[in-house]
DNA sequence: CCGTAACCCTGCGTGC
DNA sequence: TGCACGCAGGGTTACG
């Protein structure tokens, strides 16, 4: 599940790759993934666009192109984009190749399709759905101490779907979100307003913590995500709470617990995180 | 505003 | 071995 240290290291395998190349042509074998426009103009208007550069908002990963257009992509849960020659076998589940002037490619694969890609003009950004509407980067000076206290204080949802609410911080998804909650021994269940200063304070470091390791570590494989050039991450050794139900927590040896919140599993440990 | 659930989709683990 | 079934999940939408 590329959130957003995965997306980030995919988004530092490629800008070396393919910042300066031009696209020559599209290929699309799943036309639903592209929401906009449709499989006619997206091949139309790919062709011979010049690569200016990447960018990250969120899991949102962004080619930046000339003509001030951008390619935009969203990997969802099992979505990779994956840059190699042409000579490759091609993997199961392409959905997209995009021809590079080298004689390299840009494919997008997804097993379960849930993957999207835009094409759009920069001034049109807030026609991509969920954009627009992100809340702060993690590692933005935007995203302040001050800023999680206020908004905690007067959010009367559970802290879990909060975290996971693109809205309200851009970039959790369920392995981080957990992770920065066991580290910071706060119960999913929790409701934001309650917790109090202390948590607040732990959880805004954590948050960053469990992130920056994400990213230090080339992401968390638990099974589909790789990066760019195709390796898989680390950071799933290091995992000390997500997928580990019925183990003993590192930290007390209390025996994980996994609970549904939301629609979403949530692992926590009862010791260290009561409610 | 908040919670819940359905939906999109395929692969995999489980139970019979 | 093989089949049916439930589950996994990010984001969107609908509804109470």
């Amino acid at each position: 599940m590329p959130e957003l240290p995965e997306v980030e290291t995919i988004k530092r395998t490629l800008e070396p790759k393919l910042t300066g190349q031009s696209f020559t042509e599209a290929e699309i074998y799943l036309p639903t993934i592209i929401r906009i426009p449709n499989a006619e103009e997206f091949k139309k208007q790919i062709a011979g666009q010049k690569i200016k550069s990447i960018s990250r908002r969120g899991k949102y990963l962004t080619i930046n192109l000339s003509q001030n257009l951008a390619l935009i992509f969203h990997l969802r849960m099992t979505g990779r984009l994956i840059y190699c020659h042409a000579d490759e076998p091609l993997l199961k589940h392409t959905h997209l190749i995009m021809k590079l002037d080298s004689g390299n490619e840009l494919r997008f694969t997804d097993v379960r399709q849930f993957g999207r890609v835009w094409l759009v003009s920069v001034q049109k950004l807030d026609t991509v759905s969920g954009l627009k509407d992100l809340g702060p980067e993690p590692f933005d000076t935007a995203f302040t101490r001050e800023f999680l206290k206020k908004e905690l204080r007067r959010r009367r949802t559970r802290i879990k779907p909060l975290l996971l609410d693109q809205t309200f911080i851009a970039g959790l998804g369920n392995i981080y979100a957990d992770e920065a909650l066991h580290r910071a021994r706060i119960h999913p269940k929790k409701l934001a307003c309650n917790l109090d200063a202390r948590e607040t304070s732990k959880l805004y470091i954590t948050i960053r913590e469990v992130l920056q390791e994400g990213i230090d570590n080339r992401g968390t494989t638990f099974r589909d995500y790789v990066d760019g050039d195709g390796q898989c991450g680390s950071n799933q050794d290091l995992l000390q709470i997500y997928n580990r139900e019925g183990k003993p927590c590192f930290r007390c040896k209390t025996t994980v617990v996994k609970i549904k919140i939301g629609g979403r599993s949530s692992y926590f440990c009862p010791y260290c995180q009561k409610e």
